[in-house]
RNA sequence: GGCGGCAUAGCCAAGUGGCAAGGCAGAGGACUGCAACUCCUUUAUCACCGGUUCGAAUCCGGUUGCCGCCUCCA
């Protein structure tokens, strides 16, 4: 078996092939840190962090890139608003993407390089594309000969000529050709800039991917990845850099995500509807945010409310329900032989059957209904009269780790301990006895009010928080 | 104007040629002292109109509606 990739560049689902054996080589477009990130950035970073675990679950060693935009229009501009000075906006934020995707259950990137520690590269990249011809000097800028790349357009499958008259000429331009884009921008008084053979000044957007990409992966990756709206213009020109320097394909598989609608509107900064991920991991759970998320193909748009949040949460608390029910019955089962064989076929058909729906292109809507089917199948094993201890942690196995898999943290605490709580409970089992069942609700009632609920199983009561 | 996407039950959402997954919400039932958890039962002429086919949500043509990119954007 093998995994499934949509590939933007050729619009169909591949068969996935490492350029080198076991190995995935992932560039992922960051974030510009000039302001704290909204949800629709933290969907390509929750989406892209489950393509990469999945390969990690699947054997391959993931080398993950994901880059920081630390100097850009938007952040000087920032930091005029706030009179600071780039890099501190830029470090404060780049802390609290990792804090607020951290909280998403997002890993750490392998490399998290920047733009301003890759100026030397950058230079020398920007420098080499000149002497191949496909870049040019004016007036300090130095721009891309857009025409002179032949492919332009392959990935967002524009004809040249067409994207042509949809460009703005601005005024005073210094390009060639409209379609040309900076490389190199010239600095304006008082603005961050680096010294190049072309005056001081700063990269333009596109380059630094081009570079970076090649520093930490090499001429040629596996997967680049980022959200739809980079395919065109950013990943185009990407591409035309890329190429053009180093004379081989870019990128094998290019992944793009859909967007996060707020009220079927596309959700952006200009628009002014964005909703923080950093305030909203602090209103609900992260956990919660994640399987949202991953509950609709990557490619599709999501619309995003407090009520569809609600939506998912009920039905994350079944599965992490059944992991809950399994975990208890546990404590309470023997060692048996007789059916135990096809329930741990049961469990080990469940694992390939989610196998089956990720290696269709990460289909995270199809795995998650499979974890449905374990939670249903778990728990109509753990109400068996009688169960055997490890066909019970083989459902517990298998939920923590495909739950994992997705970057869903099941394993809640294992014993909770309350000295106060199980007093309660003691109690409260001895009205239930005396049948005096007004003290018993009572009992059931404060420990509510202090967030814990009671559940009476065969096995005896239990508690856990919320 | 060019390129592309979407339309499936009250809501969310898979499926892309062979009897329409799953979840949430609702209804009924089982379990329970009552609950909670869980289990069982239950809800769809797949936007519309044509066509291809033994067979279409799925392919082709058209219509309508919504959205995105072409300019900073995840």
């Amino acid at each position: 078996m093998s995994i499934k990739i949509y590939n933007t560049l050729t619009r169909q689902k591949e068969t996935f092939e490492p350029l080198e054996e076991g190995k995935v080589k992932m560039y992922v477009c960051g974030p510009t840190v000039y302001n704290y990130i909204h949800i629709g950035n933290a969907r390509p970073a929750i989406v892209f962090d489950t393509v990469r675990r999945y390969f990690e679950y699947r054997g391959y060693e993931v080398i993950y890139v994901l880059n920081f935009t630390d100097v850009d229009d938007k952040l000087i501009k920032a930091a005029n608003e706030l009179g600071e000075e780039v890099p501190a906006i830029a470090d404060r934020f780049i802390e609290a993407y990792k804090e607020d995707v951290g909280a998403l259950g997002v890993k750490e990137a392998v490399h998290h390089p920047r733009v301003t520690e890759n100026m030397d590269e950058i230079i020398t990249f920007i420098d080499s594309l000149i002497s191949k011809g496909y870049a040019y000097e004016t007036e300090g800028d130095v721009y891309f000969r857009t025409r002179k790349f032949d492919e332009y357009g392959k990935l967002s499958q524009q004809p040249i000529d067409e994207l042509q008259s949809g460009s703005r000429i601005e005024v005073g331009e210094k390009k060639e050709d409209p379609l040309d884009f900076a490389l190199w921008k010239e600095a304006k008084d008082g603005e961050i800039s680096w010294e190049s053979p072309w005056g001081t000044g700063r990269p333009g957007w596109h380059i630094e991917c081009s570079t970076m990409a090649k520093k930490y992966l090499g001429d040629t990756i596996d997967i680049h990845a980022g959200g739809q709206d980079l395919t065109f213009p950013h990943h185009e020109n990407e591409i035309a850099q890329s190429e053009a320097h180093n004379e081989t394909d870019f990128a094998r598989y290019w992944m793009h995500n859909g967007y996060i609608n707020i009220e079927n509107e596309k959700m952006s900064k200009s628009l002014g509807n964005f909703v923080l991920a950093h305030d909203l991991v602090k209103k609900h759970d992260p956990q919660m945010i994640r399987f949202f998320m991953l509950s609709v193909q990557y490619r599709h748009p999501i619309n995003f409310s407090a009520e569809l949040l609600e939506s998912a949460k009920s039905g994350f608390e079944r599965i992490r329900n059944a992991y809950e029910n399994v975990k208890h019955r546990k404590k309470t089962s023997m060692s048996l032989t007789n059916d135990k064989d096809e329930w741990m076929e049961e469990t080990e058909r469940l694992r390939q059957s989610f196998i089956k729906e990720m290696d269709d292109d990460f289909n995270t809507a199809n795995a998650i209904s499979v974890l449905f089917d374990i939670a249903k199948s778990a728990n109509l094993y753990q109400q068996k009269e009688q169960t055997d201890e490890e066909v019970l942690e083989a459902y517990a196995t298998l939920l923590e780790d495909l739950t994992g898999v997705l970057g869903l943290e099941i394993d809640a605490a294992d014993e909770l301990q309350d000295e106060e709580v199980d007093a309660k409970i003691q109690e409260r089992e001895q009205a239930r006895k005396d049948r005096n069942f007004a003290r018993a609700d009572q009992l059931r009632d404060e420990l509510k009010e202090r967030g814990i609920a009671l559940e009476d199983t065969p096995q005896g009561p239990r508690w856990k928080r919320g």
